[in-house]
DNA sequence: CGTATATATTTACATTCATCTATGTCATAG
DNA sequence: CTATGACATAGATGAATGTAAATATATACG
């Protein structure tokens, strides 16, 4: 097991913007988070799984939603999973992809979290 | 003016992204503000900014945080007056910028909305 | 086995982005 | 009016990113 911190760790640790200056350490560890969430295509990937009946869905259902190829949506979804912000399960030949719900929390509260 | 929509006002307009799917257009309106998030100078730029007494900051000040061009600070904080997450005022010699809380706060109900 | 379906990876290319240096603008001081 | 300090803009460059096309892997089924 890796001693590095992932970024949804990252997230959990820091206190709201609006309260204390983040250092740079902190900062870094969050931007990819933010970063992986700051794309149309991602943001409504997130949105449909997360909306989704059970809080999960197959890329098989998720493909459908776009007008882009297989391989991109692929690629975008590998996006979120490696931030830490979609969970990866495959289920004979479907995948299903289920919102870390917890990261989300985490990063609105470091977002709109309150000064005091 | 201009009809046409800021990131700001789009992103107080949307459902949590847990309870139902993002439209296109939301998740584009919405994308541009994360992207301004999206990086570390940036986050530490918007948490120096609204941490700091008053709730806004002189660029003086900010260019002092970092080991970068005071042209390179100058592009930052543009982008995220452009976003609209920082609000500039002018006084004297000195610019001053303030967070735009209401607009962290669409953002991390956005993000962190419970689903119902 | 062999084929069909579901999903992932690789490669390639065009675009976007962060940063720098140099320069411009504006307000104030002398 | 000229000099100085604070901040913005312009232009250039290298790195990172998005997308598509082709290919690979893995499972199911006959």
């Amino acid at each position: 097991m890796s001693l590095e911190l992932t970024a949804v760790q990252t997230v959990a640790c820091c206190s709201p913007l609006a309260r204390e200056p983040l250092s740079l350490p902190e900062a870094e560890g969050i931007a990819p988070l933010l970063k992986a969430l700051a794309d149309p295509v991602r943001l409504r990937l997130m949105s449909l799984v997360a909306s989704h009946e059970g809080g999960e869905a197959c890329v098989c259902d998720l493909n459908d939603a776009f007008e882009l190829s297989q391989p991109t949506i692929s690629h975008h979804l590998k996006i979120l999973h490696g931030a830490g912000l979609l969970d990866r399960e495959k289920r004979g030949v479907w995948v299903y992809y289920r919102a870390r719900t917890e990261a989300l929390q985490n990063l609105a509260t470091l977002i709109g979290g309150q000064a005091t």
